[in-house]
DNA sequence: CAATTAATGATACGTTATATCATACGTTTA
DNA sequence: TAAACGTATGATATAACGTATCATTAATTG
């Protein structure tokens, strides 16, 4: 079994242990997601699951199903991007922090990082300080990849 | 003078000072920003101006002149809201950092902040432990502004 | 197996943003 | 001052992104 279809499983199980389905269609847009190993738009992934189903998908479900996906934890909505990402710990058996995003302007690549919480501390205290509340610390950064990093130099 | 006229002012002499021309729809467009004390969509801003203005301003005027004020870092882009605010130190004379945005999730205020340098320092080696790379330092937090917290309460 | 709930299909529409070509306006300069 | 040039705006079309709604099909449960 290749690495995408056992993340899938592992979905699978995840959504299974709290009475979710993951239903064929869902499979083929995380598989999609897995598959491209970086940031797609909703459009773009409708692209890919056009070409390894070949029947096309209307933007509608992949709409639905990245919203499910979302809620399962299995697929992160980056808004800096306005791109979706697989979550890249679907098969860590431990829970996770929220994330922190990299992601490279140039080629969509993403990163999914923890940041220290003791940083996560301070940037907190500084938006207190403003008087505001953080109501959530997904931090998305524009970054570049390693790869495009060299190609530009 | 009033507040708004008072920032304008200053945002024209800016522009001046290395040949920009900050024109009578460019400046109906920041005012209408600065007026509204909170970040709005390109269309919002389309109604704003319609609405002091008498006329209609399209969408591709709006977009073009949006494009400029941020060349000339008059106005940010807030790509977490899809919205655009008004810089908060347009009339400050000293040069400013790359800020940092919290932007109130329930009813768009936003508040333009300088995260303590050693924190961003500890963020960005984070990334770089990542090996990826910051291309810039600008911040967008999902949060909650005062007002918004004590009526949620 | 009927009833109910969950998922998908189909269609329309709303919102956000860009491409392109034409027109008007300001400057410069001959 | 008029031609020439660059900048700004108008007008129109279309691309890209996302939601609302109602109908239909599939799965679950009583």
């Amino acid at each position: 079994m290749n690495r995408v279809d056992r993340i899938v499983e592992h979905a699978e199980q995840h959504c299974k242990s709290h009475g979710g389905r993951l239903t064929v269609k869902r499979k083929q847009v995380l598989a999609g997601l897995i598959q491209s190993e970086k940031a797609l738009s909703a459009y773009e992934l409708i692209d890919v699951c056009k070409q390894q189903s070949g029947e096309s998908m209307p933007a509608m479900s992949v709409y639905r199903i990245l919203e499910f996906l979302e809620d399962e934890h299995l697929v992160h909505k980056l808004s800096l991007a306005n791109k979706y990402v697989a979550c890249a710990h679907i098969s860590c058996s431990h829970a996770h922090a929220v994330p922190q995003f990299l992601i490279c302007k140039r080629c969509s690549k993403v990163k999914e990082i923890d940041i220290k919480p003791a940083t996560i501390d301070e940037l907190r205290a500084s938006v207190n300080e403003a008087g505001f509340e953080l109501i959530n610390t997904q931090l998305e950064m524009n970054c570049l990849c390693e790869g495009c990093i060299s190609q530009a130099a």
